[in-house]
DNA sequence: CACTCACGTGGATACGTTTTCAAGCATCTC
DNA sequence: GAGATGCTTGAAAACGTATCCACGTGAGTG
């Protein structure tokens, strides 16, 4: 149980300064004599830089944070294992945080983060702008994944999860909201808020995603087609809204809060108070698993008596019967991507990263009876 | 842009020493006149103190790192979600890393948490006990979850996940073991191995798992029952040998690597070579979804031709038709029970914990015919 | 030859905290 | 009243590193 050799050791040994050993380890400048000489040493005594030291030198933790909303949900664990690779071959550790979908808890995670000097963050936020200022202002790098933060709004939704349970039971809060809404929230707002929050993003294609299956839908004959959203899906619900066309159902928008079970809550609520639809979006794959379940409940066969598209594809969607078409969005590139940016300090890097989407058609969408 | 406050200015802006200050925040004792001043001044400039400095004194990272496999794995993030829900209650910051199933790279990442100075570690072990060794020699306080590593062997499998790839593609290597050596494994073996890494560990009680699902395919009446595993299921292929007893066909326990390709490959494999087995107990969600989809391009239908017990609930085992009967382990609470253990590093701890499963019936088994 | 310049080098410092140590002071005991 | 005892307190010493700066040496230039 012998301590670990420091820096001051190998200079001992190698009969140098500290500081030389530091630049050779540093890929700093150094005679060649004297650089195989520390290297030799630092090898022989196996001595390995301590991060501690380094970190309070320079008063920042490398490596980065990384704040989702749940590791359950299968497209933010691709996101999470694509910052996972990046960060492991740059050899930088990652600090997760789950945020359960909660303002609240984001806030306190990222006031951690603060506290650890972490000054890289990617994150999947929950909260909105006025959440994540603090953590700009206080001079951290913050890379946005699968979208941005919402603008400020007096009458902000998005609540945190229920809870972990999983089983599908009636909730309370099917929390519909207009797609008007939802398009002024997305367009020019009437309030002035304040500017922008400049942060780079690594986001889908939505907009593209969910209009080519809206298309797709209207070339089966499909009239009445609803959107089943979760919170972070504004953009999809606009471009869900944008794509539909002008006399926008409202009650055909839905959202639930983030939970299993709210999620089923919204699905099972749409289909019993509108029999008539015969689609449905799902904005992510939660969703989609509440649709799925909501709709065996209720006796309604899919595709029979109504197509389902799901974004996010997810190894099971293949699994389910008949097989979901989906929206792929690259989970895993998106979370490498946004850990490139992120490390990528220095460089003028680009605002914003828009990776395509995809429409795999596989057997939950059929035609218009 | 203001730098952040540090002890010193709240002790120069209290008037007292920064001893003082670091007792009063650390819950040190001093006179109720004193605490009070400097919790005000604290308060005031909103000091909060940096880990860096704390870290470096201590000469140890607070927090603890958490190690597995796969997060796409949704057993393995429902842990994770436990390990994080547990630390975020305790306001510790977790350091993840996942490992792929490679030994290589989960011995890089234990190399990069000793860098870190982190000497707690939750891990769900792909390498085995000489892979561990290192790291707990160095100090580290070490809680395995899932299973143990497993005793070091000169014919070592284990292999590294073929990749990210996830759609099922003929693969190469079904990698047959026989439950005989499995048992010789699990039980007292041959070779004399060094003394068994006393590390405590947080674990489902698989042997029982596995035997009420054998029992209840019996009850059947099958007869060829197979058992699909993957890395770390070594106990439960014991359990599995166990349970249906001594005389073990050993073609019907097959083994894929960890990746989804793999388990695909050893799942079809097992189904064109024993056309004759009537049930599967697969050992992970990854290769019940392997097992449903071999099953699936095979034309075996499910429990008609072929009864499926996985084990792990996962969300989506409810959507599949017919939804999956399995052995339920409590991923969440495993994960929170690790944390719980790993923090508590004074007291006088169990050895290892044992979570309990639970078969839960649903659709995909059915009489032997 | 004198001067400059470039470069390799090591001493010293600072990063922000916890912890040790001794000193100061009030109270208690004999 | 003198000594002992307890409590509060602040100065100082680490912890391991990166970096500033000054020094010395050798080569190049006038």
């Amino acid at each position: 149980m012998d301590k670990r050799a420091t820096i001051k050791d190998v200079a001992e040994a190698a009969g140098v300064g500290v500081a030389t050993v530091s630049r050779v380890l540093s890929g700093g400048s150094a005679s060649p004599h004297t650089r195989e000489r520390v290297l030799a040493v630092a090898a022989q005594l196996d001595y390995r830089p301590s991060a501690l030291g380094r970190n309070l030198r320079q008063r920042r933790t490398g490596g980065m944070g990384l704040l989702v909303p749940d590791l359950t949900d299968t497209f933010y664990a691709q996101l999470a294992e694509g910052v996972l690779a990046c960060a492991r071959s740059a050899g930088e550790p990652v600090l997760l945080g789950s945020t359960g979908g909660d303002p609240e808890q984001e806030a306190e995670l990222i006031g951690m983060l603060l506290e650890q000097s972490v000054d890289r963050l990617i994150a999947v936020p929950s909260g909105d702008e006025e959440t994540w200022a603090p953590a700009i202002r206080a001079g951290m790098t913050v890379v946005f994944a699968d979208h941005l933060p919402a603008p400020p709004s007096p009458v902000s939704y998005s609540g945190p999860f229920s809870g972990p349970s999983s089983g599908p039971s009636s909730g309370d809060d099917p929390a519909v909201r207009s797609v008007h809404d939802l398009m002024l929230l997305d367009g020019l707002s009437a309030a002035p808020r304040s500017r922008p929050l400049d942060a780079p993003s690594v986001v889908a294609d939505d907009r593209a995603g969910i209009r080519t299956a809206v298309r797709y839908l209207r070339g089966l004959g499909h009239k009445r087609i609803a959107f089943l959203g979760g919170p972070g899906h504004d953009r999809r619900a606009a471009a869900f809204g944008e794509a539909v066309g002008a006399p926008v159902d409202e009650e055909l928008v839905v959202f639930g809060t983030g939970s299993r079970d709210s999620a089923y809550a919204a699905a099972s609520g749409l289909f019993q108070s509108r029999p008539d639809l015969s689609a449905v979006v799902a904005g992510g794959n939660v969703l989609g698993e509440a649709a799925v379940l909501a709709a065996r409940e209720l006796d309604l066969r899919v595709p029979r008596d109504v197509s389902l598209v799901m974004y996010d594809d997810v190894p099971w969607a293949e699994l389910c019967s008949p097989p979901l078409t989906v929206i792929a969005q690259p989970g895993r590139d998106m979370g490498y991507r946004a850990a490139e940016l992120v490390l990528r300090s220095g460089a003028r890097k680009p605002r914003s990263v828009v990776l395509p989407t995809e429409l795999i058609i596989r057997g939950s969408c059929g035609p218009h009876r």
